[in-house]
DNA sequence: CAGTATCCATGAGGATACTG
DNA sequence: CAGTATCCTCATGGATACTG
């Protein structure tokens, strides 16, 4: 939870679950790792490129982390990290 | 604190505290009632145009009162709701 | 002092199609 | 399946000037 350099707490806490998916994102992982799809199909009206570029800002502040299985066709699991 | 109608409760926290200097005019607010101009100063880069905005919407949204003493000048307190 | 009026900039978010 | 590439829209926020 790198969230140092921020002068204020609040711009702090906004900047990790500000984004329009990112506190959903959050709130479904905590019952266990989702694939991708999973998330794009519960989240009903975000788009492929919002979902991943949401996903990985949340991977890049280490609130999440993904896994990916090399098989055909692709797997991808997020989970939150401890 | 009226935030029914929503069917995600992220959502609802979100439209609460999402605007860029919401809940740093709540923060404030804890301490105390304020005057539009403390306010102003003490979020240094917000314009009067923003802050106005904001603490109307707040205000609508039954997270803060207004109360305005007619005087001249003018003067305009802001404070939590209970 | 506490706003409003005007006008402007930006980027976050979205739709759609395509690919390894 | 899990994204990326492109292009687009619009709300949010901002600068400045003005006023009761």
């Amino acid at each position: 939870m790198k969230v140092y350099d921020y002068e204020c707490p609040i711009d702090a806490t906004l900047n990790v679950i500000g984004g329009k998916w990112k506190a959903s994102c959050v709130y479904y992982l905590i019952n266990g790792p989702k694939r991708y799809s999973e998330l794009f199909e519960v989240l009903e009206t975000v788009s492929s490129r919002i979902l991943s570029k949401q996903l990985k800002e949340l991977e890049a502040q280490d609130i999440i982390k993904q896994e990916v299985f090399p098989e055909s066709p692709p797997k991808v699991v997020y989970s939150l990290t401890e």
